[in-house]
DNA sequence: ATTAATTTTTAGACAAAACTAAAAATATAT
DNA sequence: ATATATTTTTAGTTTTGTCTAAAAATTAAT
């Protein structure tokens, strides 16, 4: 498989993660990046090697083989983020840039090494589940904070948009996987919410609680 | 850079070490594993770039620019393959060619993190020395064995081949880097040598001798 | 010093992955 | 139901790195 076929996988993946009908070639394109034209392209490459099944304006989903594949690169990403952080010391807003980079390498032996290396994860430092060698993928309890109802406490388990300038958001605010939130208040006009952590209230939008995933305990 | 722009200046940088006068397109293209007519393009390519000098039909020589770029790619490649055998394991003769995909990760944060990871290595798995991050390389005071005169004991210390067939060559015959090894005697019809390792005698072909480097006591 | 052999370069093509512009299919709105 | 808007696909280019075949330059040989 090449660099790119392994990135449009990777793309499906994870927004059939997200939506379960069939993916449209211009969901594809916008997380991609680039033009529906060069997506319809690639979707008759992957279609020819049976890593998706795709019918003309139907849009497409994984195969098994597919399925697989995509969740072997998945595999690839946390694994490495988790060595970045956890062996270099790398900040979790660092990391995935590199990791976009390192998904790539093909050596399964290697993958296997390293999961052994740091001690077989079972979480990236997201909070996103890391499949095994054979594609199973922890099952992870999950809300977004923005579900969470008044007066109710949960445990941060992870983020749903891991861009750089959200994490480092998050630890300006000293919101780190682990912290206890309890949301205070929600204000409907705006669905902003009141919270509080170690003590402290803190406001913030609906768009960030829309992003941060908790466990009610 | 491209990753192939990097691998033809590696290719460059490796033949310059041995020959120092200008390097010819065949022997790059023999190298590549491609044809002398790829190659004639590329040296287009990289002299536009100005990484390296290149006149028609007269060959080519890295620029400062270009002998630095491809000391960058070879501590890459000896860093990671440090980090393949001390921390995941693996054997010496398995991490060419999983470095040779590593070597072209970009961050520079990465390699100089991964340095201070191991320790600052300053050889690689193979004996050869790692470029720091200034691109100083440590000298290694080398010599063939091949060369090497009757009754005098050297100390092994690196390879010129590290292919996986020598190296496990040199392992079905207990040939490490740091063995001693003493020349007994040479034949001077096909050059081959018997050598004395650990008290036992040895005869090998001077091709092997002419493979591996050792340092004289 | 010519001729012959070798090496190197040019010219033209191709595959992968992207693009633009236009056509076709599907979805939406009145 | 028909017109409009949107989405998707096709057709034709572009760029990168490769190739083959032929031409040009260099090197070797008599």
């Amino acid at each position: 498989m090449t660099y790119s076929e392994e990135n449009y996988l990777k793309i499906i993946y994870h927004l059939s993660v997200v939506s379960k009908a069939d993916i449209s070639t211009n969901a594809i394109a916008h997380e991609m990046q680039t033009k529906a034209s060069s997506v319809t392209d690639m979707l008759k490459k992957l279609a020819e090697k049976e890593l998706v099944s795709y019918q003309k304006y139907q849009g497409v989903s994984l195969t098994q083989k597919g399925f697989f594949a995509a969740k072997m690169i998945v595999r690839k990403h946390r694994l490495w983020e988790v060595f970045l952080v956890e062996k270099l010391n790398f900040t979790w807003d660092e990391v995935h840039e590199i990791a976009e980079e390192l998904e790539h390498i093909q050596s399964d032996k290697l993958i296997n090494k390293l999961d052994e290396f740091l001690d077989f994860p079972s979480k990236d430092p997201h909070g996103d589940p890391i499949p095994d060698r054979n594609g199973n993928l922890p099952k992870v309890e999950k809300q977004l904070l923005s579900e969470l109802a008044i007066n109710k406490t949960g445990i941060c388990v992870g983020v749903k948009d891991s861009s750089t300038s959200f994490l480092q958001y998050l630890d300006k605010q000293k919101i780190a996987l682990g912290t206890q939130i309890k949301v205070i208040e929600k204000e409907s006009f705006d669905n902003s919410l009141t919270i509080e952590i170690n003590g402290n209230k803190l406001l913030i939008t609906n768009k960030i609680a829309g992003n941060l995933f908790v466990k009610t305990i």
